[in-house]
DNA sequence: TTCTAAAATTGAGTCAATTCTGTTTTTATG
DNA sequence: CATAAAAACAGAATTGACTCAATTTTAGAA
């Protein structure tokens, strides 16, 4: 029995998001004052902190959908992969990264990494661990598949490989957005730089 | 002719780096506010901004004088590696990690690591990014070292692999610090199962 | 020694996130 | 319905990093 106070509360809730979300690519995270986005969604200061225990929170809500999308279309790769361990690595890593400025700007993605580390045992913080946590599985699961179907040796420690490869994918990806002049195209072509040493070792020949 | 300006510059310095870095141990970077530090310092609040950009700087200060220890201590390991490309590796990366909590904190890297993304063009981000890029690079000196004496394959692309062992003990150092239970023990252990697939893939057999 | 411009210091004031406390709204109960 | 407890709201007050205009100190020329 959906009452009026869990309507009115999901409501709020999203107004409260959209509101923030529009702020932040317009203004940067830094630049949206909570008072903007609460006048936005029409609620309180008090409100809005009722809601979320910080800003970052809000950031985090944001992060989690846009990274929620990435993980489902890298379901499809996993199911499905190119047939050699290069292009199934780069298929996948290509979906994580094309998808990645979708929604959120390279201010948004230093904010929230920002904070992630700062305050790992927030809300955000943890979500944002589980996050990084499931899409290395997901590089895991592909490592698995690929054994499977018998393109990569299955003498291979493929948790291990599948954390190796999203660990250096991430820092990659970390400096990508640090840099605002960065593009995308380069920071792929990095990331096939080094997984080739992988590849290499790995595929079967 | 260091007139008294200078030198009472540097005694500044000093006083405000000694009290923030006493500070910053004992209440923690969030909890240690400049005003104290600035009464500790025996300076004014202006004083500090003056000296330091922001509180960020600060610490930066701090952290660039550990890494530096540590790339200093880098070095003898490149110039006289152990004999094989495993314990080589493991070797160096010992000596980053077993110095890291010398003078820093769990907190006060997470603190650090977090101002290094979120203002990547902060004479901090730009020092934290300099620090890695010498990180990186002494790695890679070390693998060519390794192909040098004919331990290593030399085949392999050096650099490449050096910033992916860099960025992926990078990672597992960032979850560390994120992790207040987590020890440096199983710390190396779990880099160096994943540099166990790399090690076996370069490795002249 | 005296004076002046440059450099450095100072701390009260600003700004924005977060907290806190009193008020209002909703729900459940008789 | 009436009402009391619980939940949510509002926005003024607090807090702490950072700024800036006024003041003090230093260097070095006359």
């Amino acid at each position: 029995m959906s009452g009026l106070r869990a309507r009115q509360k999901a409501d709020r809730h999203r107004r409260i998001i959209e509101a923030a979300a529009a702020l932040f690519r317009e203004a940067g995270y830094e630049g949206a004052k909570i008072e903007t986005i609460a006048a936005q969604a029409e609620v309180s200061i008090g409100t809005i902190y009722n809601y979320y225990q910080n800003k970052g929170d809000i950031l985090g809500a944001i992060v989690s959908m846009e990274v929620n999308e990435v993980l489902n279309a890298g379901r499809g790769v996993v199911a499905m992969p190119p047939a050699n361990v290069g292009d199934a690595l780069d298929t996948l890593i290509g979906i994580y990264i094309e998808h990645s400025l979708h929604y959120l700007s390279k201010e948004m993605w230093r904010q929230a990494m920002a904070i992630s580390t700062q305050l790992p045992d927030s809300p955000f913080g943890q979500a944002y661990t589980a996050l990084d946590r499931s899409l290395t599985d997901q590089i895991g699961a592909l490592i698995a598949r690929l054994q499977e179907v018998g393109l990569a040796r299955p003498d291979i420690d493929g948790m291990a490989l599948g954390e190796l490869i999203f660990n250096n994918m991430n820092m990659m990806f970390i400096e990508f957005v640090k840099r605002d002049a960065a593009r995308i195209p380069e920071l792929r072509a990095s990331i096939r730089r080094q997984n080739r040493i992988l590849v290499s070792a790995i595929a079967k020949e």
